[in-house]
DNA sequence: ATGGCCGGCGCAGCCGGA
């Protein structure tokens, strides 16, 4: 089973690549971010000719994440529960029957914050609490689980190409990583680093030739409970698709895993 | 050497992103 996360910024604006993107990697369940259109814009039809059920939590204009899927999720679940007052549309989860039980999958648009000094930094670190105590929620379940999205965190300055460019900004902040690490310290496991200690990049911005420099950041993660990464058989980043025409800034991250 | 973008909204630039 392939469940990919991927940042698409804009599905609108998308549907070329992400429609091309699905033929090619045909993985099992997507997870999108940042599809920047409230449920009734996102173009369902287009993508249940592609064969995927599509399940969306849009908002107008900005943020919005959603889940395709080969087969239906037999539950779904809409907002990060923990702020009753949080209107952003950053997180939903599916529940997907297998032969072998169900698989449990977050598509998580973890908030940016930026500029530091503002209210966004508090917000995004209040946000990660709330998702840490959720995560300790569904680790109690002890189900096979990925917790897929952009998690805009760069863990560790080798998850940047020039680390020292992103000192004074939010997704290297201390707070930022501290409470990145005490998620995966629950018994996560950072489906990327489990397999290589190398470079590996999954965001390049649009200015500054960043991508053809090769200046990029890994923030785009997929954490597996220990009974999903005890089935795991492989993680692919597909950096190529930044490459094409109309490329999000972000790229997918795949991982297969044995279900 | 420096600086370089993009999508949404809505029809001009501004907001938000990372």
């Amino acid at each position: 089973m392939q469940i990919a996360t991927w940042n698409i910024n804009g599905v609108k604006a998308r549907m070329e690549t992400l429609l091309a993107w699905l033929r090619e990697a045909a993985p099992d369940v997507a997870c999108l971010q940042e599809i920047k259109a409230v449920d009734d814009q996102f173009p369902a039809l287009e993508i249940e000719a592609a064969g995927y059920h599509v399940e969306t939590h849009g908002q107008k204009g900005f943020n919005g994440v959603a889940i395709l899927s080969k087969a239906k999720p037999d539950e779904v679940l809409r907002g990060l529960p923990g702020d009753p007052a949080d209107e952003q549309a950053r997180y939903m989860e599916a529940v997907f029957s297998t032969g072998s039980g169900v698989v449990r999958v977050a598509s998580i648009y973890l908030p940016n914050g930026n500029p530091l000094g503002t209210e966004k930094f508090p917000y995004k670190l209040a946000w990660m609490k709330r998702l840490q105590a959720r995560a300790e929620s569904l680790l109690a379940l002890e189900e096979p689980l990925v917790l897929a999205g952009d998690y805009n965190v760069i863990p560790e300055p080798r998850d940047a190409r020039h680390p020292e460019a992103w000192t004074g900004d939010a997704l290297a902040q201390p707070e930022s990583r501290d409470a990145f690490a005490r998620l995966v310290h629950l018994g996560l496991t950072d489906a990327v680093r489990a397999v290589t200690d190398e470079p590996s990049f999954t965001f390049w911005d649009y200015q500054a030739g960043a991508w053809q420099k090769n200046n990029g950041i890994r923030i785009d993660h997929l954490l597996l409970s220990p009974e999903s990464a005890r089935r795991l058989r492989g993680v692919r980043i597909d950096s190529h698709v930044r490459g094409w025409e109309k490329p999000s800034d972000h790229v997918p991250v795949v991982v297969a895993l044995d279900v």
